[in-house]
DNA sequence: CGGTTGACCAAGT
DNA sequence: GACTTGGCCAACC
């Protein structure tokens, strides 16, 4: 666990069902810009079903290897869970993505 | 303490 | 619209 994971995490909680954010409004919200962090955070995940990490997506709404190449199945998984959720998937990418996306402000 | 590594991003080609 | 470049910052070795 470290402190920037926490604070994601914490983040991360305050994101409604239902809806997603990005990497960069995780870091911003964070107080750091170490999106990159973040991901090998979430790759990593150390608080596997606590942390939602499938609720985060990149900046342009893709999730079909959040940087272009993951494994599939914990790529399909996520999906599964964000369909679960409410969230529409196609094509590897959030539909209406701008419509559900969360921000901390 | 320096170098490598990303589930990234923005801008340039 | 797809691909490359440089930069970003935390975690790991």
């Amino acid at each position: 666990m470290t402190p920037l994971a926490i604070k994601v995490y914490s983040l991360l909680d305050t994101v409604p069902h239902g809806k997603v954010t990005t990497y960069k409004a995780l870091a911003q919200a964070a107080g750091t810009k170490a999106y990159r962090a973040i991901g090998q955070i979430m790759k990593h995940n150390p608080n596997a079903p606590a942390t939602p990490c499938h609720r985060v997506v990149a900046s342009n709404g893709s999730l079909g290897g959040f940087m272009g190449k993951t494994d599939k199945k914990t790529l399909q998984k996520k999906i599964d869970l964000l369909r679960s959720e409410g969230v529409a998937v196609k094509n590897n990418r959030i539909l209406n993505f701008s419509n559900i996306y969360h921000s901390f402000s």
